[in-house]
DNA sequence: CATACAAGGCTTGTATGTAAGAATTTCCGC
DNA sequence: GCGGAAATTCTTACATACAAGCCTTGTATG
């Protein structure tokens, strides 16, 4: 099985493909799992054994652990040496932080998109209201989450910030998570549009103000659902300063379909 | 951080050694490497052997691999596959979103602060004002630094974000570097610890346009001298965009005493 | 029946071996 | 002397073997 990966090292010639050096195992596992986990296909809790990834993805031990490593690193996985490792449950005072820096940190880059946005920003914002809109009208969850991650680091980039956005995303991923789960609320959709709509109206208008105060609404309102989705599913969460090590399950759920 | 979640097994006995579950050796390799970096006792440049590192601290060359990841992930270093690793040169656009990023989120925190400071909090600010210039009496670069880190560390708290401060040391891993070089001018000293004395003023006066203006000087000021450092020591830093992979010398200076 | 206890099976942490890329050096043909 | 290919030697990426801790569970013993 792990021999294929083997084949068709000693190319003489280069096609245009090779050119990209192939990204690492360790890139490929990290960015699966990530996303496994922020979809909650790996809901909180689920045990994530190096034996058995390995063994799914097909390779060894040495890059899977790697990847948890930096997903712990993400708090998105907690490792218990000699025992275990585990989606992370979702923790209020992480989301608080993550909440509170989200917030900082796109409001500040708000306040110079302000003064920078092009033309072409607005219009990339634009359309990418449109998509969000068309993927709401479709129901196609996983496409309106990607284009709300991609109006806000759009909006992000129109401030000249580029490698910002990567902070921003990991701050992002426990909020994520807990947004996931308010997403059936219907009602809560077509005002996220509206919001995201005002924020770019007040950038085209160049008005600070207005705009700042559209994104904090917009941010806070997202993070107001999350109470009410801790009501609903408490087993995802974990009540701050409080960290019980999970038992070991035999079986682990959820990683096989 | 993560290491005490551990208590409260069904230990029959513990001894109070025991209770301190040693820490990996990737998490020592990983922190004697950060502070070696961000002292500058590792330059920019410098090549890193995961070899060299593991004969050297005495442990396998996993650890040193793994903690080497993390830094990679932390910009302080930069791995080439198949070539080698380096401390990464002090990059102009990592200075600048570092300063952007460091000077949202501590000027967010301290609006909160303005509301929540306790008079414990100015007394432990005030605290290390005291320690930092002493430090500076004694020309001690390596404690005034460390009080410099605390003060505003502390200050972080009092606004009651904890974890935070975490993300800020990320940032300010690049703007270390070279502020360290920045440190033999000594009126810059003096000034700094003056700014830092008039944020505690204006938050014990619960002052926060006042607070906000002082911290913003201040921040900018130390962002200010890095242009000086760049013209001095050219070598330290690499241009935008531009990112050459640094040939790989046969020695490895600075490694060995 | 209850309980102490040891064995086994899982886990992660560490060490080490193997493969393959990239830069330098060497050496051969001319 | 010079050019270029091959050998050398470094590197990281990956695979795997071993060590040590923790939990479960079967079992013997009171």
């Amino acid at each position: 099985m792990r021999d294929e990966q083997r084949r068709s090292r000693k190319t003489t010639r280069r096609t245009p493909e090779d050119a990209a050096p192939r990204e690492s195992n360790r890139v490929r596992v990290h960015a699966l799992l990530r996303s496994r986990i922020t979809s909650l296909e790996l809901p909180p809790g689920t045990p994530l054994s190096e034996n058995e990834l390995a063994a799914e993805l097909d390779v060894s031990r040495t890059p899977v652990r790697e990847a948890l490593i930096l997903l712990g690193e993400e708090s998105l996985v907690d490792i218990f040496p000699k025992l275990g490792t585990f989606v992370s449950r979702i923790s209020v005072d992480a989301v608080l932080e993550a909440q509170f820096m989200r917030e900082a940190l796109e409001l500040a880059a708000l306040r110079e998109a302000v003064k920078l946005a092009e033309d072409e920003d607005i219009a990339a914002l634009r359309a990418i209201l449109d998509a969000q809109r068309a993927a709401f009208e479709a129901a196609d969850d996983d496409l309106f989450f990607e284009q709300d991650e991609a109006f806000h680091r759009r909006l992000m980039e129109a401030s000249g910030h580029r490698t910002l956005w990567r902070t921003v995303t990991t701050a992002k991923a426990h909020l994520d998570r807990a947004r996931r789960l308010s997403l059936p609320l219907p009602h809560r959709i077509e005002h996220l549009i509206g919001e995201h709509r005002e924020v770019v109206d007040a950038l085209e208008l160049r008005d600070a103000a207005r705009a700042e105060q559209a994104l904090r609404g917009h941010l806070q309102g997202v993070f107001d659902d999350i109470g009410t989705i801790q009501a609903e599913r408490p087993e995802l969460f974990v009540a701050p300063s409080e960290l019980p090590p999970p038992s070991r399950p035999r079986s682990h759920p959820g990683l096989r379909p």
